[in-house]
DNA sequence: GCCAACGTTGGC
DNA sequence: GCCAACGTTGGC
């Protein structure tokens, strides 16, 4: 079994890594994702895959990773019935939080849809950039 | 706080 | 089914 790899945005504000952690191996939903395109993504997750976690606005870096306990479900918190969530559980915080800044500077990431699609709060990440991104967070 | 980019809604 | 108007996200 390949796993998959992807990144998702929070708003620390809203809920952030160390929500994440305190949350435990129980893990939390990842629901309220409102966008078509995210929840695409939210529905290839499978059991075991993971996650960057990502702070938008504030820090803007990749501060950890989590790992799917739960495959794609309806969303609780959304009236039309439309879109999913899965269940996450805190993996690992990075030793160095990722900047954008770091990523744009990187040409090897320069395809990611991080980069390309600002808005987008789900996305896959290829192996090799995962592996990439895994090391700058190491160092 | 501003605004560009882009997604969604609703009138036609 | 098109597209203008509007709303939201997220980087700066």
């Amino acid at each position: 079994m390949t796993k998959s790899y992807f990144l998702m945005k929070s708003e620390p504000d809203v809920w952030s890594i160390d929500q994440q952690k305190r949350a435990g191996a129980k893990g939390s939903p990842w629901d309220g994702v409102r966008n078509y395109q995210a929840a695409k993504n939210l529905k290839k997750m499978k059991k075991g895959d993971q996650c960057f976690f990502y702070h938008s606005n504030i820090g803007k870096e990749i501060v950890g990773v989590v790992e799917v306990i739960k495959e794609a479900y309806l969303d609780k918190t959304d009236k039309t019935g439309r879109f999913v969530a899965v269940t996450v559980k805190f993996l690992d915080k990075m030793k160095k939080p990722i900047s954008l800044e770091d990523i744009k500077k990187n040409k090897q990431l320069s395809h990611l849809a991080l980069i390309k699609q600002s808005r987008l709060s789900v996305m896959p990440i290829d192996s090799k950039s995962w592996k990439i991104l895994n090391k700058m967070g190491k160092s």
